[in-house]
Formats: structure tokens, sequence, C-alpha cells
DNA sequence: CGCGATTTGTGCACGCCTTCACAAGCGCCT
DNA sequence: AGGCGCTTGTGAAGGCGTGCACAAATCGCG
């Protein structure tokens, strides 16, 4: 099936982009049926059913209904959701479209990995620029990009228009990391360093803290020792294997 | 409420641990309250106000009393709470003090990098074993220790009694490795491939994908560029098209 | 010893998110 | 052409989390 003009939206040509009010939990739940559909459009397939897609995103399916209603009405009833429609329509809305420039600041263990990781590329994103702040690294190249001085960072920034960094820098760096990303006009930041970052309100913070993530699963840890330790604990295993995803 | 004993604590040796039954929301922010304790203690502060540790957490006083107060009453009217009791009380909520054993799978870029972070090391976690199921990168050491075959997996994790495992691999092979983890007995995954894990019910995975904390990012500055574009939207100079040229 | 300043712990209301259940719509088959 | 089965889209209900506002409790000081 070819793709038909079907309602109005990527093209934005009709003079209003009328940008919809997307639930946060729902804008967090996006990327994921994006990613499921991609791998579903690999295979050949041409439609999905809701319940096929919460499958392969690991939801629920009213959940992914509700989701994308809120997109507008991009199903067909009886037969299922367009795929590649629905990924159209799913990169529209999360801007990847655009091809995104992001700027990664220290390239220490875990950057020098980011800067490598195709899921950025393959996704939307181009790692423009990489940054440190250690001479014995400026210079260096990775993934075909020299590494420069965080001194440049703002200028550098500011030129390029980048929109989006990364800060993977040491704790006690990210700050003035950040404070400098904000002066080169950066509005969002991925921060990997533990910490809190202050900020304008009009920058965007999401952050990302590994040790933080291992905590969590050793208190289930302890807690499932508990609860199997004690006398009226569940610890029998319910039917059947199913998803246990903890929410972020 | 009529809870009054300060003084036992971590030990527990009265026979009922009576674990708390503490909402997942709090939960996720106990790791982030741990840090800003350890910063605080390492500054020489005895006690804190909620209003100063959530100040340095980076939350609402409010929501941070409601979370200690799920903990019990370890605070002192008038005076705020003890810190290094605080720090005692979540770090056994959290299970740290059993300083965990963790294995990684998958010694790739981001697996590197996972292997030689120090913030595992320094919060209650030892990584004991590297797996990786390419036999050029076995034998490889990396942060003392020796990258080990896939194939052995399943023996060596259960041999050493591993509670917890984190998946650095390709998505391909992220539900074979998980199976195996599950089978030596571990029943706590951190997922950094993309894709949905199947597992037990009894099994907690937690995930973590690079590129989707990015398009959340997207999301957003898509949303701000829209914003500035229309009628009713804020004081903003660049009128460019559709392009992002972001002037601050 | 009493009083005021300070800070915790929490009852309550509000809003967001999830989930259920079902009507509306669509295509296919007879 | 009509009916039947399938799937979407959504109204409504319930649960969870957040934040306000205040009573209870503690300390220091006169």
């Amino acid at each position: 099936m070819s793709q038909q003009r079907h309602g109005s939206t990527p093209g934005e040509a009709d003079g209003v982009p009328a940008f919809p009010d997307l639930p946060e939990a729902t804008i967090a739940r996006l990327p994921e049926y994006l990613r499921a559909l991609h791998h579903l459009a690999e295979t050949g397939a041409e439609t999905v059913s809701s319940e096929g897609l919460a499958a392969a995103a690991g939801v629920n399916s009213a959940k992914l209904r509700k989701d994308l209603s809120h997109l507008g009405s991009y199903g067909t009833r009886g037969v299922g959701y367009d795929v590649a429609l629905l990924v159209d329509q799913i990169e529209y809305i999360l801007g990847l479209d655009k091809n995104r420039a992001v700027c990664l600041v220290g390239v220490g263990n875990l950057g020098h990995a980011l800067a490598g990781y195709a899921g950025f590329a393959s996704r939307g994103f181009r790692v423009v620029a990489l940054f440190d702040a250690d001479p014995k690294k400026v210079g260096e190249q990775i993934n075909g990009l020299i590494v420069q001085h965080t001194d440049d960072l703002e200028r550098i920034a500011a030129e390029e228009s980048i929109a989006i960094g990364v800060i993977a820098t040491p704790p006690g760096t990210a700050q003035a990391v950040a404070d400098a990303l904000v002066a080169a006009g950066v509005t969002s930041i991925l921060n990997f360093a533990p910490g809190v970052l202050s900020v304008p309100s009009n920058v965007d913070v999401r952050k990302v803290d590994l040790a933080i993530e291992l905590q969590i699963l050793s208190f289930h840890e302890h807690r499932k020792a508990s609860l199997t330790a004690l006398p009226g604990g569940r610890s029998a295993p319910p039917a059947s294997g199913d998803q246990e995803a903890v929410g972020s």
C-alpha cells in the first residue's frame, strides 16, 4: 500500500502545527513504540494491532491505544495501525526528522562509549562535537571526531547550533559544563553525572545515573530476600512469565 | 507513629524485619537522597533539615519528608535528621550493606565503560565477573577482571551466587543472555540493550536505553520550537522557518 | 519553668495515570 | 447487500503520587 495522504501532520503544510499536548508518561513510551515499530517494519509487517504492538513494546494494549489516541486517529478499526504511517507520525512528534545535532562533554570511560554508540546515529541523532577538559585527550580522534577542549565548548556549540548536550564528566565539573552549555544556547541536557544540575527553567534536563538503577534493583533483592524468609511472605511463583518492568 | 526505638537500626535482631511497604516512587528517590547525604557527611554536617536535604537532592521538601516518613521516624522535630543515622537507614533499606555481587555481560564499548565505572564500587556493588560471546575478547583483562565466555555464564554466575546481572550486549543476544542469567539464579537484571526482555515474574528488570532519553529530549526541543513559532508563544526573536536557529 | 522559634510528620484534596469495559466503525464473507 | 467478527477509540472509575497546610514535638533562652 502506498502511503496515502491520510491526515495532515508531518508535512505541517496546513499552517497550523497544532502541537498536541501529550502527557509526559505517553511521551516517555513513544520511543519504545517507535523501536518496536521499526522492528516490525523490518519483518515486513504492514499493519499491527494494538495487542501486537503492545506486546512488542512491553505494555498493556489499552495503554497503548490511549497513548496513540493522543496523537490522533491513525488506526483502522477492525484492522489495526499502519506501521509505516505510525512510524512517520511518531518520528515527527518526537522531532526525529530533524536529525538533531548533539555534543558530548567528557570523554572518559563512559563518554568514550557514548561517542561510539551506534544507537544514537541510527535513531535520528548526530554527535557533532566532543569535548574534554583533559589536555591529554584533546586532539584524540574518536569515531571520526576530534576531541576539543571544553574552553571552546561555548563558542563551538553556539556556532553549530547544537540544541542537545550530553554530560559525561565527573560530578565535580558537571555544573560548570551545564552552565557553559546553557550559555551556548543548548536547551536540552542529558546528564550522566551524579548530582543535581541547576539550570534555567527553559532548559530540560534528564538524568541517567547507572548506580541508582542498581540500587533500586538492590532494594528489590532485599525485599525479595526478606519476604522469602518471612512466614507470611508469598514465596511461590505465580502462574506464568510476564514481563515485570519497573517504571522509570 | 508509635515507633520510637531510635537505637535499633540495621541489625534488626528482634526476629521480625518488618520490611516496610514503600511506594515505588519513593524507592526510586532514596538513592538520590543517599548520594546527597554522603555529600553532606563529607562536608561535616551532622544534621540536615528536610529543606536542606531536599534542595541537595533536587526535590520538594514535603515530598522528602513524606518519603522518609515511610521508613519510620528518624528525624527530630525542631532539629532535623541525623545524617549518619539516615545514611545507615537508607543503606539498610536498599540492601547496600550486603555489598552485592554483580556480573556484567557484553564487554563492548558500553560494557567496557561499565566495568570500569567507579560509581558501582563506591556505592555498594562489586563487579565480580565479566562475560562476552566474542572469543577475541575472552581472556582480556579489564579493571582486574578477566573476561570469560558467555558459555560459562550460567555455571559461574550460579557458583558465585550472583543476584544481579547487567546486560550490555547487542539487542539480538539480550534475550538469550537474560535466559542464561535467570537459569543461573539471577533475580535482578539491568538491561542496556534496546528491546523488551521476557523473564519470569519473580525477576525484576530495569531498562536503560540511552537513545530513548535523547528522544524524549528531542520531543521537548520540538515542542519548544513549535511554541516559539506560535502566536501565543513566548518572547523569542528567531522567526526563521523550520530550521532550528536558536538564539538566546 | 514557660515561651517562642523551628522543624518534623501527616491528613487531605487535587490531578495524573492506568485499567476496564463497551460502543462505534471497518472489512470480509456469504 | 447484509450481517458478523474484529479492532479501535474513549468514557468512567479507581489508584497512586504530589503538594499544601497545620498540628505535634523538640530545643534554646530568658
